[in-house]
DNA sequence: CTGCCTGCAAAATCTTTGCATAATT
DNA sequence: AATTATGCAAAGATTTTGCAGGCAG
């Protein structure tokens, strides 16, 4: 298959937690939570364009509106790895934090034992209990350190390299 | 005196920065920089306004300008706290990274050394070198935790809490 | 003087909201 | 049939950019 996560229960799920909390079962939210678990890291504007490929006449409010309400639902989940657009993730992908290349924009997934002593010394001395799915680590990562770094990270989202750990 | 960091070697060091790189110096750089210093935390909007009350007619764009400068000199830094704005700090305060409470929006400060081990495994694991005093975690504080989290964090930037240790 | 900087205004992003209509239960 | 959800368009909020005049060096 073409798609990074395969565990898309989505729908029946999906219908599940909606009906529990008196919301409803649109083909709209079918399909962007679709699109988030087969996008990996999608922004609301990636999301619309997918969901636009499926369907016709879907609006970008609509998008917002709905990954607002999966991530209340805890289907999903978002998490800042740049400037501005946050990227979503389907909690039906394993857990993972990020890393941001600062020079040349790669995203590296990092497992969560990867952060647990940081999480366990944060809730230890500060009582602060992390969220890690949202954690993102910015720095410059293997291929650029030493270079002179461009002034602005370049172009696009950049691929994503999942950790093998 | 009533401001937080006050180490404001300011002008002197900002000018020999700005010189030997060919740019100027003008009173909107020196009383952006003193605006950071003084404040700690600043969004663009919070120095724009604490920059109009020593001198009048400045504008949003040369805050703006102005930050990617002091950034690009590495006078500054900026984290993201939450949701939109970026917060500048500046780079004569102690390093730190942050903690903010998604439920109460309380942000804690925490000294390098917490974050060094998980620093330590990144480079020795993934050959990435993070930017800690650009790294933020989200979660929820002692204060919050168990509470039946409400559907958006409440007003205002909320308190810095620098932590002791 | 020369050219970098600033203020101003318009534009560009990104996100939210009001409302009438369409769709779900 | 009763309400919730969507599409559309306009409004917001935040950040960027083009320019002409002003100021630093």
């Amino acid at each position: 298959m073409a798609h990074p996560h395969e565990s898309t229960r989505g729908a029946p799920e999906l219908q599940e937690e909606l009906r529990a909390r008196g919301y409803r079962l649109t083909p709209q939210r079918q399909l962007v939570l679709e699109a988030v678990e087969e996008l990996g890291h999608a922004t609301p504007e990636a999301v619309l364009t997918a969901v636009r490929q499926k369907a016709r006449g879907i609006n970008m409010s609509t998008i917002y509106r709905t990954l607002e309400l999966l991530e209340e639902l805890q289907l999903v989940s978002h998490a800042h790895l740049g400037h501005g657009a946050p990227t979503y993730h389907s909690a039906s992908a394993p857990d993972h934090a990020h890393l941001v290349c600062r020079t040349c924009g790669r995203i590296i997934e990092v497992p969560p034992p990867v952060i647990e002593p940081l999480a366990r010394t944060l809730r230890a001395e500060y009582s602060f209990r992390p969220d890690v799915r949202h954690l993102t680590v910015f720095g410059d990562c293997a291929d650029c350190q030493g270079h002179p770094r461009p002034a602005k990270v370049p172009a696009g989202p950049a691929e994503v390299v999942p950790s093998e750990a």
